[in-house]
DNA sequence: TTAGATACATACACGCATGTTTGTAAATCG
DNA sequence: CGATTTACAAACATGCGTGTATGTATCTAA
């Protein structure tokens, strides 16, 4: 058929990547055929071989289109220095529950990888494992976040920053994957409310010196 | 071949179910074939289609002799009554939390449910949103659990008991999740100064009055 | 004791998803 | 303006997993 120029071809790569993340929505990454996908967005199968060497690079390149950005966007926050690390910290997981609760992309990618995805074919498992890797790497900033705030005086000293660190890791995950399984509560809205919980708990019984109320 | 006894049949049926559990865990529920489990349990695939009718059954069978335990040994706890509703709420979390992170059966299916199947098989899927149910009727026992808290004065009244419940499930959710996933801090040992942050964070700013500190 | 049911093993048929190969028209480049 | 490459479509080949049907030796009950 006719040969699409450049943009052309972006743009069905763009397209393949959309009609992959829904159709693995519906039918899940095991059951979903690349006919599938390549019917739905009215192509062949040669178009998706053309793009993607197979169905995992597929499936990878749909992540990276979430997980690079989020990366991008969190990277500068993390390694930003101030005053008032503590609620930056609290600032910047808010800001990843609702990104991730409102966001449609990201939202549905994150709904495949945790349900609608097995670590069954090696290649998604490395993608998974990467992810992973990146949670590794994420739960050292947040200890470092926390170290700070510590010195700061915004967190008791006996806080076992590592600890915490996985706790708030682990809060944050349990609550994206509660929501996007259920959707039975504002999480969105609630997300202030449930991070000051588990913060409030970091606190703990020593209360120390607060910085002036964030309004996030 | 030589015909069982009705013993022996049960004997081979849980010999499937282990062996499945062990074959999930390696390849995944979609790439695991029954041939890779009935030749891993040394008999054939006539064995399995006797005692399940597809993989889907026998995946299901192999999470109720989880869940159903678990359920039945978490029903009491919850609806016992006493003069330390927090401190129960407490102690039972943490015991979840063991029994998940160290008995063994408990520990690998959670892993297949979490990382090692998709919903994409309609029967395994509704096998996971009765799983879903499970918690959706979970989490109206925590709010209950804490509702008692407030009434005997353990939490302050300002708290959201419905969002706090949302909050502890999604906790030990994603501690779960995590542990499972990268294995590299002790979930049972930690257990209880991770779920004490959380509780803590419960208490808020409000201190009220507390019961004596429970041993575990 | 024997007739039937049980607990599998074995054999068969089938669709279906994948990967590859070939075809082709248009775009791009010299 | 021609040659080559691009961006796919179409056709081909193949294996693999499932479900089912059939065989069969033992257990069980009357």
């Amino acid at each position: 058929m006719v040969r699409r120029t450049k943009e052309q071809a972006l743009a069905t790569r763009e397209l393949l990547l959309d009609t992959a993340q829904q159709v693995f929505l519906e039918k899940g990454v095991a059951r979903a055929t690349l006919d599938d996908i390549a019917r739905a967005a009215k192509v062949t199968r040669g178009a998706i071989y053309w793009h993607f060497r197979n169905k995992a690079e597929l499936f990878a390149a749909m992540c990276d289109r979430v997980s690079l950005p989020m990366q991008a966007m969190l990277d500068p926050l993390m390694r930003e220095t101030g005053p008032d690390p503590l609620g930056r910290l609290k600032r910047t997981t808010i800001m990843v529950l609702q990104l991730a609760a409102e966001d449609p992309r990201a939202r549905d990618v994150f709904e495949i990888m945790f349900f609608k995805c097995d670590a069954g074919n090696p290649e998604i498992a490395s993608v998974l494992s990467a992810e992973a890797d990146n949670k590794r790497q994420c739960i050292k900033e947040l200890k470092d976040s926390l170290d700070a705030a510590i010195a700061a005086g915004q967190l008791p000293a006996a806080l076992d920053s590592g600890l915490a660190a996985e706790a708030l890791n682990a809060f944050v995950a349990g609550l994206l994957q509660n929501w996007l399984a259920r959707r039975d509560f504002d999480l969105a809205a609630q997300a202030p409310v449930l991070v000051d919980m588990l913060f409030q708990g970091f606190a703990g019984l020593t209360q120390t010196k607060r910085p002036p109320p964030s309004l996030a």
